[in-house]
DNA sequence: TGTACATCAGTGAACGCGCGTTCACTGATGTAC
DNA sequence: TGTACATCAGTGAACGCGCGTTCACTGATGTAC
């Protein structure tokens, strides 16, 4: 009877120099960002040599790639555990995605931040992108929504191929990119520093921009 | 009778050739990432051997300050040009911050985009960004307000040295904050490609974003 | 249990590259008298 | 106007570096009979 899921103890070494590989990477990358990052560097640091990497991957930009794949995993899981608490709303989505960010800046700038020209990422990362986006379609979806359809709404009814299969009204998909797109705005903004010396507190700017998206907006004309 | 102004031939020429070196650079940070800049690259295509810059700058870092410097000239600039026209108002402003990140979404990357760990602007810089938020300000405050102060904006009242001397109330700097952050937020991601593939228009979006600010939150209610 | 073989992690040397930067020098341009 | 000198743009050689990547090889680990 063989277990085909089973590891020899091979395999379970080659994970595992994988793993340490990639926290050397993520070290890297936080002190220096993505693009300082170096195979012989990373070799040095786990007493082995240069040429040894070449094992566990085929050259620098499979294990780039494999870095932005764990990052987005990562940005999925914490989003569905978030989700999976009792009592979870979009707040607390939106509370889960700076606590992500601030964890380690130069990670998410991995995944949102400058792009590199002419990298597209394979179609399995956009799957975990997509992962992400209906962790937010959720929250939004089971939250009043408080407010008619604006007319960017009626636009978006025709162009509702990325929400995948969710049923969500077009206005729960122009919330959803709102709470995006915003929440993305401070975020970037106050991890890159352009906040420091300008002495207000970016949490409760961000609590803020939150709270118009979640219904803050609704009161808004009294 | 002379002209301390009047520049000779000499420093004619050296203008010229600091201009040419940053175009190419321009070229090269346009094409492949301001991380992939490299003076010798920049030599080759001038024409002349790599040690010939250090004429003209003391090292690639100066020459990176100096290319963030002109962009946000160049952005202080736009906006001046854009307030001065008769009837701009914010939608104007946002239009031309639009315009001027499609120009060269990697010149946008480079003032807003992923931070270099361990790089500090210099104050004039800084000022120079000041001069940007000046123009937003500006054009907040020239608006009717709606909506009533919120409760970030009593935070703000206490820490809005930022501001410079501009006598807008706390919650024009507010309005004038989120401007920033949430058109950042979407051209961001649009610069970044995080729309392409998912169909909608942005310019629709930033647009539906922009009249959220300008008032037509203020109808919501309704 | 023991032997023969296959697998595969890791090494060390090497290749070619381009980088930023320094230095001593040449030759053209501008300046002073 | 002509000569002597100073300034300074640009060159070519060189330094030291670290990068990604290849290759032939060693030696340990696992597998088959």
């Amino acid at each position: 009877m063989v277990n085909p899921e089973a590891k020899t103890p091979r395999e379970r070494y080659r994970a595992q120099v994988r793993t340490e590989i990639k926290a050397h990477a993520w070290e890297q990358i936080a002190t220096a960002g993505a693009s300082a990052l170096s195979l012989n560097a990373i070799a040095k640091r786990l007493g082995m040599s240069g040429p040894a990497l070449y094992r566990y991957y085929a050259g620098r930009d499979e294990l780039i790639t494999e870095l932005i794949r764990d990052a987005y995993r990562s940005l999925a899981d914490t989003f569905r555990a978030t989700a999976a608490r009792p009592g979870a709303d979009v707040s607390a989505l939106a509370g889960a995605l700076r606590t992500w960010a601030l964890e380690d800046p130069q990670r998410y700038f991995l995944l949102f931040g400058t792009p590199v020209p002419g990298y597209h990422a394979p179609d399995d990362i956009t799957a975990i992108a997509s992962e992400v986006m209906a962790a937010i379609l959720d929250a939004i979806a089971g939250q009043p929504s408080g407010g008619p359809a604006r007319p960017f709404a009626a636009h978006l009814e025709e162009h509702r191929d990325w929400a995948g299969d969710h049923p969500a009204p077009a206005a729960t998909l122009h919330r959803a990119l709102t709470f995006w797109t915003r929440l993305h705005g401070t975020l970037s903004l106050e991890l890159a520093g352009h906040f420091t010396g300008m002495g207000f507190d970016p949490a409760l700017f961000y609590a803020a921009e939150l709270e118009e998206l979640t219904g803050g907006a609704g009161h808004e004309g009294m």
